[in-house]
DNA sequence: GTTAGGG
DNA sequence: CCCTAAC
């Protein structure tokens, strides 16, 4: 009669948060007001080498070549408002002091339209809350130091720094790699301590650089120090244009374009992680036990497919994202490629009722308009993904033979998805992201086009294929294709797997799965009205009667049964296969226990003992779904565990030392329980 | 469905 | 966390 037995131990338990938690290293990356002060002194160290370069620049016009035609601007966060006009050039100080210093900061360059035929301003934009305050500032610094200087404390000048800073601009997997590193023996360190009109201050900006060249302002190739003043900056609207940059006092709209997903995004700790995985859908326990962990393995990803410059100063911002990336994803780094929801695949364009992605094609183009790049022509249903890549005049240097490239984007030429109608314009757009996760996140490899040639020998040199030559640059083309030596049953005949011209290469990659199987895996998902997170978090912390919960759920069970082909294309190779195994499994995700989840656990074991795992769920976690009492069970293990290693050998979310010796005991206790009881049970036998 | 224990 | 055996 009654299903579940309840128990009233007049204990709570462990009372569900009311906001989800991150998991314990998104947790630990969201540590905001530390940031806040790294940043801080970073931008503040940035104006300043800015300034202090623009001042050497002035004075020895020979010191940075890459330096010398550009004009820079810096935004930082300010409470003055100025603006000077130059007959030449535009430059702006505009701020508006938000309250809320350090809540947002924007930096971006504007590049003069000199010769450069590149000319462009990056931005970056870094908004220091969670409710999307704004820009709170901008300023914009040309070439004339001296600008600043009459405004300057005297004794605030002159102040040493070296600086080392990466920026990332991150926006919904579209990422962009700024490094600077700026050194100099003399720094100009702007500081307005008075506050008074006509003074920049920075001290409350975060940090943030960005310099149109990143060939760095001495001459030698970036070594990038250490990141002590990393910054990650979520930038959902990409496009952000560097054309409309406003240069004549326009406020800037600092508010991403992803209006219905970025109310919390850009510093949210946890956001940014959910950029890169889709959310999860568990899918029914079936599935999951046929798929069973062991059969695959994550294939070597390249995730960071977006790279703002080919030269060397790219490995360090790319090894340091990706550190990052792991480095807080370690535990979960199989989970973005084993969630999946939908189907997309690369499919002819005509394919009817899909919807395609041009919106993304165009707005990754949107970026790179005018450059002349190999882009894959969207009627060829091409494999992979291409790039259009903007090599940059000044950036060539003989002198040091290095070859300097800035891939300002790739494209994705053909992306398939099924959405219902119904589906809402979020859930669209969190579909794509996962598509393009999906195929960013898979095994892919970088092709090389060189005025639409593919070039196949990679033992070539840059100089034999003439690819260090200018002109030759401006029909460089790089691609993102399946790489076949993660995934056995992509055919990648020759060495030409994209830019086929017949009718049916699409199915290469992703492999295109029959009809069927497509309509199998048609997104069904109905609007929830949820954002990503809450997708993501659906199982989490759920209330007990989250209808929207179970609703997802199902939803995802829907979609979940995956042909192999696709995921195997995605992300995952099997390690082998049983010869019946034909479905898709995903672990769960793994969530580590808070303290105040241990803190409940022993609690309720204290009082029921370490062999009634399904009483201390109901009990100490009635209302945490997704911790099952196997959960709880494994958890003591792990606990008692913690508790007989010597803290240094213990990792992850500390957990009080109080509540390891309450663990100790009571395992203790109940197993001295279990061992009186053992005889009796024998002598009762 | 639960529990216990190995992986 | 997963899986399986045993109950």
């Amino acid at each position: 009669m009654v299903l579940q037995k309840r128990l009233d131990y007049g204990f709570n338990g462990y009372q569900v948060p009311p906001t989800p938690r991150a998991t314990r290293s998104a947790r630990r990356r969201g540590s905001l007001k530390k940031k806040i002060g790294q940043n801080q002194m970073c931008a503040f160290d940035l104006l300043a080498v800015v300034a202090g370069n623009l001042l050497l620049e002035k004075g020895s016009p020979s010191s940075s070549d890459a330096f010398a035609d550009k004009d820079h601007c810096l935004v930082v966060n300010n409470t003055v408002k100025n603006e000077w006009q130059d007959e030449e050039k535009n430059m702006k100080v505009e701020a508006h002091d938000q309250g809320n210093p350090a809540r947002s900061f924007f930096v971006s360059e504007l590049v003069s339209q000199g010769n450069d035929q590149n000319c462009s301003s990056k931005e970056l934009l870094f908004a220091q809350n969670e409710h999307n305050l704004g820009l709170a500032s901008t300023l914009a610094a040309s070439e004339c130091a001296e600008r600043f200087d009459p405004k300057l404390d005297s004794k605030s000048k002159n102040e040493i720094g070296t600086f080392a800073s990466k920026v990332e601009v991150d926006s919904s997997g579209y990422r962009e790699f700024n490094d600077c590193k700026l050194e100099g023996s003399t720094k100009d360190l702007i500081k307005d301590e008075s506050n008074k009109s006509g003074k920049v201050q920075i001290g409350t900006m975060a940090n943030i650089c960005c310099f149109e060249d990143p060939v760095d302002w001495d001459g030698k190739p970036h070594a990038l120090a250490s990141s002590d003043s990393s910054a990650k900056v979520p930038l959902w609207g990409n496009n952000i244009s560097r054309s409309s940059y406003p240069t004549n006092g326009d406020s800037i709209n600092v508010d991403n374009r992803d209006d219905d997903e970025n109310s919390s995004g850009c510093t949210h700790p946890s956001k940014k992680k959910k950029l890169f995985r889709p959310a999860p859908h568990i899918g029914g326990r079936r599935i999951r036990k046929i798929l069973a962990s062991k059969y695959w393995k994550v294939a070597p990803r390249l995730k960071d497919v977006t790279i703002s410059n080919a030269d060397g100063a790219d490995s360090m911002p790319l090894y340091h994202k990706r550190k990052n990336y792991y480095k807080y994803q370690r535990s979960e780094r199989l989970y973005p490629f084993k969630k999946r929801k939908h189907v997309f695949c690369a499919s002819e364009s005509n394919s009817e009722g899909g919807i395609c992605n041009e919106f993304i094609s165009n707005s990754l183009q949107k970026g790179s308009d005018g450059d002349a790049a190999g882009s894959t022509p969207k009627k060829h249903g091409a494999i992979g993904v291409s790039s259009s890549v903007a090599c940059q005049h000044s950036s060539f240097r003989p002198r040091d033979s290095h070859v300097k490239l800035r891939i300002k984007s790739f494209k994705v030429p053909e992306l398939f998805i099924e959405i219902p109608e119904s589906a809402t314009v979020g859930l669209l757009k969190r579909t794509v992201m996962e598509a393009v996760t999906a195929i960013l996140g898979g095994g892919l490899r970088v092709g090389v086009l060189l005025q639409g040639k593919r070039v196949c020998d990679d033992n070539k040199t840059l100089l034999q294929t003439g690819i260090c030559h200018n002109n030759r640059l401006n029909a460089l083309g790089f691609s993102l294709e399946p790489n076949c030596s993660q995934s056995p049953h992509s055919l990648c005949p020759g060495d030409s797997p994209f830019l086929i011209d017949t009718p049916q290469p699409v199915s290469r990659y992703p492999p295109v799965p029959s009809l069927a199987q497509k309509t199998t895996c048609a997104a069904s998902a109905e609007p929830h009205g949820t954002d990503l997170e809450n997708l993501i978090e659906s199982d989490h912390d759920s209330a007990p009667s989250s209808t929207d919960v179970d609703k997802t759920r199902n939803d995802a069970k829907a979609v979940i049964p995956l042909p192999e082909m696709n995921i195997e294309a995605l992300a995952m190779v099997p390690v082998h296969r049983k010869s019946k195994q034909s479905e898709i499994v995903q672990r769960r995700i793994r969530r580590p226990f808070s303290v105040a989840e241990v803190e409940a656990l022993v609690q309720a074991v204290e009082k029921l003992g370490t062999g009634r795992w399904r009483d201390v769920k109901l009990r100490a976690f009635d209302n945490a779904k997704h911790r099952t009492y196997v959960d709880l069970k494994d958890k003591w293990k792990t606990l008692v565990h913690t508790a007989r290693i010597s803290p240094q050998q213990r990792r992850g979310e500390p957990v009080p030392q109080e509540l390891l010796d309450r663990v100790l005991a009571a395992h203790a206790y109940w197993s001295q329980q279990q061992a009186k009881q053992q005889p009796e049970t024998c002598l009762l036998l």
